[in-house]
DNA sequence: ATAATATAGGACTATATTAGTCCAATATAA
DNA sequence: TTATATTGGACTAATATAGTCCTATATTAT
């Protein structure tokens, strides 16, 4: 259903081994790929992604690597996804970009895109600490617009392309 | 987010064109294939799909063709997307399966699994119907065991695999 | 300075999945 | 018997994912 990648999964795992590290000590890559038991290269590419969409930070040189950004708390599995699935739209009309000539009561595309919203702002409320000890049960309380059946929030997020 | 494919996506919309047929009446690929604007071939292959997992029906020879084989309301955004999008799991764990020699304490497979679930669970409530003419906004108020709140997040250790 | 360590950036290949097409067989009705 | 239309599956092409490797840059210690 909800499918992730490979990647994904060991993004996570990285995550996770980071996020259990002592206070704000620095891992090199060796270090997470010998401990996930994941293979060094990818480890490498993986932590550059993460670095770049500032889920953690880093250090070169001696006693360098990598470390969390923020607590295990304060990163979301929104961010994770985004970070790692790339900002992958959902096909959003079998047409090509804003012309469809057919039907204009067509919103198949459309619905599938709130749908993803959904979905996505439902990832806002699990966090990497959520990952590392998951509960029995996640929660998914919301709708596209909010909780309440009110307007407050708009979510206007351009999903790109 | 939730990565839809272009098959997916094509399928949705042959259905809400069967939807909107008249009554009991079968349509051809041909037709559907000329009305959607989709390749022929293309329309052939889904149409095959959605039959053979009961959420169209058919009738060969002349006059023959397909429709749906419930109301739309009947049919559900998780049945749909198990046809078109197949009984992809989401990756359970890096290693090989049953087979985790890391860390007994890694639960990060197990939490997107659970996460992909709930997010199964949510697809439950929308309907063709929804896709059709979809609302302003999708709720999606469910978690993987239950939709009363049930003292959600005690972060239990979760059973293993 | 120089050497050693480690990340940054990106190119590159290999593999897997998805998309799309086509053909032979079967069933139905006129 | 002919025309229509689905069924089943094989097949190729296109694309996305996974995985590796090379060069440059920054940091620290000697
Ligand atoms: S086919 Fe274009 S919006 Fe649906
Ligand atoms: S690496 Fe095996 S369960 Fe997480």
């Amino acid at each position: 259903m909800l499918r992730i990648s490979k990647l994904t999964d060991y993004g996570t795992m990285i995550l996770v081994h980071l996020a259990s590290a002592k206070d704000k000590h620095l891992l090199p890559a060796s270090d997470v790929a010998e401990s996930t038991h994941l293979a060094l290269p990818t480890v490498q590419k993986l932590l550059k992604i993460l670095t770049k969409n500032g889920l953690v930070e880093s250090a070169r040189g001696t006693d360098g690597g990598y470390r969390l950004a923020r607590a295990p708390e304060q990163i979301t599995a929104a961010e994770i996804l985004d970070t790692l699935e790339g900002p992958v739209a959902i096909t959003e009309c079998s047409h090509d970009d804003g012309h469809c000539d057919l039907e204009p009561n067509c919103q198949v595309g459309n619905a599938w895109q709130k749908i993803s919203l959904a979905i996505r702002a439902a990832m806002n409320d699990i966090r990497l600490c959520d990952l590392q000890n998951p509960p029995m049960e996640f929660p998914l309380r919301h709708t596209i617009l909010s909780k309440s059946g009110h307007k407050p929030r708009l979510h206007k997020q351009a999903l790109g392309k």
